[in-house]
DNA sequence: GAGTCAACGATTTTCGAAAATCCGTTCTAT
DNA sequence: ATAGAACGGATTTTCGAAAATCGTTGACTC
């Protein structure tokens, strides 16, 4: 029998990135059970791979697991934003800080590829065709990444890439919310020019502040 | 048919607490491949539940994994003892520092309690039974759980868990090489006392030189 | 009428076998 | 002799169904 690979290597690999992609754009909401019929039919699989992503996802904090009780998405709260926001800073931060003070031309030339290209789309807007906001999120992410990736530490980095990534579902609300009136790509050259400037405690501090914007363009949302 | 429940409510945690303690033992060694056969031996069970512990296993940095060839035992290194104990004592001495500045009395109770209990049980040693030294095992991670308990970021908390864990594997190596060397309990009551004491700061500095002094020990065993 | 408990339905969890994949070896053609 | 195709064994990955579990319904008792 002949099996489609679209993206990954096993059918694991396939199913973790549907379903992360449906909680993403709100297919199954906040709290929401999900149950191994519906998840079996968005991947046209059985019942095993479909298990090992949803242990993926739930690791990485995307979902909840009830023993014998089934997976549900991990709801959205102020509570949480918060807590992210601040682990971040924490582990971003620090991470930036290395990154700077270690980081090579090699580095520097990374930075501003991925600068360039997240540059080069248009400000994120909440009636941007969404194959265009998805790039821009990916290119976003590259860029982040670029950012933290000379500081040396393995662990740490993928901390901040799992921080990020929890993080994602907060930062699709902050777009549809507070579409233009930040001036994100600022703070993101900005970001850049303090790295490339070498001073490291400056560019943490920026970055710290970053998220701390995000957050607080939020926080209202959490208030109704 | 009637199944035996050892310790988890589902067969994949106990397999994840089997295949864990086999690795923390050595009847698995750094850079073994995992076979399903043998494992599924060891824990008495199908593929299915040893696979979710695997991922499990995974995500926490115990096991490797390799798309179509499978598992294997994560290799320890000085690069990742050097990077763990970086990365823990950026995260819990932030936890800590949170912890000794938000802690309440009931706070206190616990860290009061957790020391006690770990300081009934003798200086660690190579000698002891593999039973006592498991237990101290455990006390000792309930009081470095119950330091940082009050610093009221669940993620933090989280990271704070997971990278004990994965330390878990070169503290033992520590034990066996470095017996009595080290004034261990004084440094934990120094802590507890620091902490108590609210000095923020002081504390999260002794517990960063605390594991700092941990991965100084063994550094040696790996230039051999 | 309130409370207890057995049986049912929905769902998760696990099983055992089939399918797919990888790796090393052999065979073939140049 | 060597590169490359192709077979075979070992192992992982996936399937489809069976078993176990949870929450609920509804009968029965006090």
């Amino acid at each position: 029998m002949e099996q489609k690979r679209t993206s990954g290597r096993t059918l694991a690999g396939d199913a973790y990135d549907a379903i992360r992609q449906a909680i993403g754009v709100g297919t199954f909401k906040p709290g929401d059970r999900l149950r191994f019929a519906d998840l079996q039919a968005l991947c046209n699989m059985s019942v095993t791979p479909v298990r090992e992503a949803l242990a993926r996802l739930t690791a990485e904090g995307f979902t909840l697991l009830d023993d014998h009780r089934g997976y549900s998405v991990a709801p959205l709260s102020l509570a949480e934003l918060r807590d992210v926001t601040a682990t971040r800073q924490l582990c971003e931060g620090e991470a930036l800080r290395l990154s700077v003070l270690k980081g090579d031309a090699d580095w520097e030339a990374r930075l501003i590829a991925a600068h360039h290209l997240m540059a080069r789309i248009p400000q994120v807007r909440d009636d941007l065709p969404s194959a265009m906001r998805e790039d821009w999120e990916a290119r976003h992410a590259a860029f982040h990444a670029a950012l933290v990736s000379a500081c040396g530490s393995p662990i740490l980095l993928e901390l901040c890439e799992k921080l990020f990534s929890r993080a994602d579902r907060y930062r699709r609300l902050s777009v549809s919310l507070n579409g233009g009136a930040r001036d994100v790509a600022g703070e993101h050259r900005r970001l850049m020019e303090l790295a490339l400037a070498r001073d490291a405690e400056g560019a943490a501090r920026a970055l710290r502040e970053h998220y701390g914007q995000t957050a607080a363009a939020l926080e209202g949302f959490f208030s109704v």
